[in-house]
DNA sequence: CTGAAAGCGCTTACAG
DNA sequence: CTGAAAGCGCTTACAG
C-alpha cells in the first residue's frame, strides 16, 4: 500500500499513534515507548514532556500492534458449554476477576458441548493468538487440545476428562460429595436411605451414588439403600419418588442426583401427603437459585463455581507468566453441604 | 530487533506464517494471501498447491496481524454490570449467537455498575481496537461513550439512558408492561388492586407502577389501587403484603415490582392463611428461574434478555459493516405476561 | 496470472 | 540519555 489516508477510519475517526506523540513531544518513538514501558530510564524532563502529550492526546498504545510485536495478546479464551447454564456465569466471573487484574481480557465462547463447535472455537482462539485457554467441560478428545499446546497456548481444563501433559485440571469430587451426603444423613439417624439417580451412565450422578453407597456400607448392617433411576427432570424426580414409596420399606431420606429432581420429589411427597422433612428428608445437588426459594427450602450440596474459575485462572496465569512450568497439576474444589429446611432426623 | 529466533515462542512451540506457506508452495506471500481471501483470481493449479500446503501446516493467518493491517479486530466488547446477574447470560448469548456467525468474538466485561470500572474497561476495549461496543446498563454519562465514538467504534446501548448521536438503543418498555399487567388483572375481574413497589425512585419499578396505575384509571371508577413500598427483597415483599392486608379494604390482586418480592408476598399470604390464587392473586416481574419452581408457580412478566442481545447485536453489525450509517435508532423489545398458577378471577 | 515492496503501530537490539 | 532501523505477520496498490 502506498498511501490511503493513514490514520482515518471509515467514519472519519482518528487515533493517535506513538509517532504522533513522538512528533509533538519532539522525541523519537523509541523514547515514547520507553516512557510507556519504563524499560529504560528517560530523563525526567523528557519523560514529563512526553507524558503530557500522551495525556493531551489520550494516547493508548494499540494492543494489536503490541501483541503482534511481543507475541502475546493479553487475551484468554474461556470455552463453556453454554453461558446460559447457571453454573458458568459464576465460573466465568471467578476466572475474570483473577484475570482482569493481570491485564487479561477474556473471550467467552459457547460450545454447546458439540465437538465441531469446540474445534472451531478452539481454532479461532488460536488464530487470535490468545495467551491462555480455559476449557470447561469439553466434549472433544485430548487430541483437540494438543493443537492449542502446539501453538504454545497455556491450557487448563475444568471438569472431568484426561488432560495431556502440561495441562492443569481443576474439578470437583462428586464421589466424595456423595459420601458426605451419606454420612450427613446417617448422622441424623436415618437408616432407610434412597437415591434418585440419572438415567444411568451419567458420570457425575454415578460418582455421587458410588460415594453415597460406600458411606452407607461403611456404617455396617442395619442400613438400607434403595435406588430409583429417572429422567434428569422435575417429573423424573416425582415419578422416581412415587416408585420408591411403593416399595415395601419406605425410605426416610432421599438423596437426589440434582436439585431439579429433588424439587420433583418434593412435588410427589406433597401429593402423597407426606410432610417434608417430618416424614421424609430430601437432599438435592447443585444449589440452584430455586433451592432457596421453594418451600421447604431445599438442603443440597453447593459446588462453588466461582472458585472453580478463580483457581483455574490462577493456574493458567502461572503457566502464562512462566512462574510454573512443571508437570500437570490437579486441584479439587471443595463442595459444601447446605443444610436448609428439607432435612431432619427421622421420626422414631 | 535484529534476530531472536523468529518463530519460536517461550515453550518452543511454532506457528506457521504466510511466508512459510509461500516458501513451501513456491509462490509469493502475495499469492498465498490471495488464495486465502479470494480477492484476486489465482491460477487453479497454483491455488491447489497453496491450499495443500495450508492444510499440511494447519496454517491460520494471525488475526492480530490481519487486524493491525486492516484496522479491524473482528472483536466486540459487551459491557454488563455483572454476568452473574441472571439477566445477562441470556443477553450475552443472544448477542453472541448473532455475532459469531459474522466472525466476531466477544469480550464480556463486568462493570459492577461502577463508573470508574466502566471507564477503565471502555479504555481497554478501545486499546484493543474492538470494532463494536455493546453497552448494557451503564452508569457513566454519555460523555464517556463519546470516547468510543471518537475512536471510531460502533456503539449500541442496551437499557435506559440517553444515547449520543449515532448510538442505537434497545430497551424494554416498563411502563407498558405495567399497563399490561393492570389490564390483565382487570380482565380477570379484580377491582381492588395493589402494587408492591421498590423503595422509591427506582426507575423500572416507578415506570411499572405508572403504567399499572394508568391502566386502572382508564377503567374508570369502582377500581382501587393501594401501594406499599418495601425493600427489593423477599422479606420486603412479605412485610409489604402484611401491611396491605391490614388495610381496611383488602386487595384481591397484588402486582409486585419483581419476582423476589412476589415470592416474599407468597410467604406472607401463607402465613396469613390466605390461599393463592383462591383468596389472592399475585403477579411478579422478571420471570426468574424460581418463579416456575415455587408453589404455586408464579405468574409474572418475562422480559426476553436473549432478544435484547440479539437485536442489539444486529444493529451493531449494521453499523460496523456500514449497512446502516444513519441517525440513532431505537428498538423496544416486547415483554410477555406468563400466566401460571398464582392468578385467577377473584371470588365473587 | 504473479511478485516486490510499503506500511499497519508497536518494541528493542545496536549504536553513539 | 537518546535515536535509526529492523521486524512482528499480514494485505494491497503498483507494476509487469
Amino acid at each position: 500500500m502506498r498511501s490511503t489516508s493513514p490514520r482515518t477510519s471509515s467514519n472519519g475517526a482518528t487515533r493517535a499513534t506513538i509517532h504522533e506523540v513522538a512528533r509533538r513531544a519532539e522525541v523519537s518513538a523509541t523514547t515514547v515507548s520507553h516512557v510507556l514501558s519504563g524499560n529504560r530510564p528517560v530523563a525526567e524532563a523528557t519523560r514529563q514532556r512526553v507524558q503530557r502529550v500522551i495525556e493531551e492526546l489520550g494516547f493508548r498504545p494499540s494492543r494489536l500492534a503490541t501483541g503482534l510485536r511481543l507475541r502475546q495478546s493479553h487475551t484468554i479464551a474461556l470455552l463453556v458449554p453454554d453461558i446460559t447454564n447457571p453454573f458458568y456465569p459464576e465460573l466465568a466471573r471467578g476466572a475474570q476477576d483473577a484475570l482482569i487484574d493481570a491485564g487479561y481480557q477474556t473471550f467467552i465462547c459457547n460450545t454447546d458441548s458439540r465437538p465441531e463447535q469446540e474445534r472451531e472455537l478452539l481454532q479461532s482462539a488460536i488464530a487470535r493468538q490468545v495467551d491462555g485457554l480455559l476449557f470447561a467441560a469439553f466434549a472433544s478428545g485430548p487430541a483437540e487440545m494438543r493443537s492449542a499446546l502446539e501453538a504454545g497456548i497455556a491450557t487448563v481444563l475444568i471438569g472431568d476428562g484426561t488432560a495431556p501433559a502440561r495441562v492443569d485440571r481443576v474439578h470437583s469430587d462428586d464421589r466424595r460429595a456423595g459420601a458426605d451426603v451419606g454420612r450427613y444423613l446417617l448422622s441424623l439417624g436415618h437408616r432407610r436411605l434412597a437415591f434418585i439417580a440419572a438415567p444411568g451412565g451419567v458420570r457425575p450422578s454415578d460418582a455421587r451414588l458410588e460415594g453415597y453407597r460406600a458411606a452407607i456400607n461403611d456404617r455396617g448392617p442395619g442400613h438400607e439403600l434403595t435406588i430409583a433411576h429417572a429422567e434428569f427432570t422435575r417429573e423424573g424426580g416425582a415419578t422416581a419418588l412415587t416408585r420408591l414409596l411403593d416399595t415395601g420399606t419406605r425410605p426416610t431420606a432421599v438423596f437426589c442426583a440434582n436439585d431439579v429432581m429433588a424439587i420433583g420429589a418434593l412435588d410427589a411427597a406433597r401429593q402423597h401427603d407426606l410432610r417434608v422433612p417430618g416424614d421424609l428428608s430430601i437432599v438435592g445437588f447443585d444449589d440452584i437459585e430455586a433451592a432457596a426459594f421453594i418451600t421447604p427450602a431445599l438442603s443440597t450440596v453447593h459446588n462453588p463455581p466461582y472458585e472453580h474459575g478463580q483457581v483455574a485462572a490462577g493456574l493458567l496465569l502461572q503457566r502464562i507468566t512462566g512462574t510454573y512450568a512443571g508437570r500437570a497439576r490437579e486441584r479439587t474444589i471443595a463442595h459444601q453441604i447446605i443444610e436448609r429446611a428439607s432435612t431432619k432426623p427421622p421420626r422414631t
